[in-house]
DNA sequence: CGAAAATTAGGAATGATTATTAATTTCAAC
DNA sequence: GTTGAAATTAATAATCATTCCTAATTTTCG
């Protein structure tokens, strides 16, 4: 557990705003100037296999990562590229889990839509 | 519409596996040698666009592309990255899509499992 | 047919991510 | 606290997927 690797969880688990890899290097940058991009990337990689931290894909654009806490879902703007998150019961979140029998360990719904801002601006 | 963008749509239509760009090129190149790796990418864009195909995203692979049927869901195995397809019922999409409200276009449920190979060995 | 517009092949360029390597840091045992 | 092996780091080169560029070809449609 080195001073990069908190640094590193530290910066994803404060982030509500699914950060891409690019968007933590540069914060932690701020924290620690030294810390090299490899860094960041072999981190993200070794906390995601750990299941301490989430990877998100969305078409287009680098991945992003989340932090791991109350089940929710994506909203994706398809004219943006923004992502909101929205609450999923655990009721929904059961049901659909169910499709995958036993073997099933988490879930990912993304909703394609327009963002308010998008909406607006047509 | 060129004989290289009809190729391109029916190599996607025709396919059950989600193909990445890479398996389409490789593919539509057994029907027409000349075919080149731009043209792939740029109708597989267009066509996204357009609505007739649709773009998938799963971490740590390539892009991959689906034809557009009743709506259905995918199992994505977090051990060898393979991917299947589950139905949903249209009840339990519309659940999900109303929780976007009136901009929703369209949503994506993948569900991270196990598949039958790389649970049986373990 | 013939000209304008769109598309293509081929290859160079870009951007995200991973691999390599020598130097540094961590950590458990003394 | 020192030590030394194992893990990790910084820096940079390399790789992979995807996009961009340009001249040549094909399509479209009057």
């Amino acid at each position: 557990m080195t001073k990069q690797r908190k640094l590193i969880i530290g910066i994803v688990n404060s982030s509500r705003n699914h950060p891409t890899a690019a968007e933590i290097y540069s914060e932690a940058r701020r924290m620690m100037p030294s810390i090299a991009v490899g860094t960041v990337y072999r981190n993200l990689k070794l906390l995601t296999n750990a299941g301490e931290i989430r990877k998100l894909s969305f078409p287009g654009q680098p991945e992003r990562y989340d932090r791991i806490e109350h089940p929710h879902g994506h909203l994706y703007c398809v004219a943006c590229g923004g992502i909101n998150d929205f609450d999923i019961s655990p009721a929904l979140r059961d049901e659909i889990l169910a499709h995958a029998g036993e073997r099933a360990i988490s879930c990912d719904v993304t909703i394609d839509y327009l963002c308010d801002a998008c909406a607006g601006s047509k």
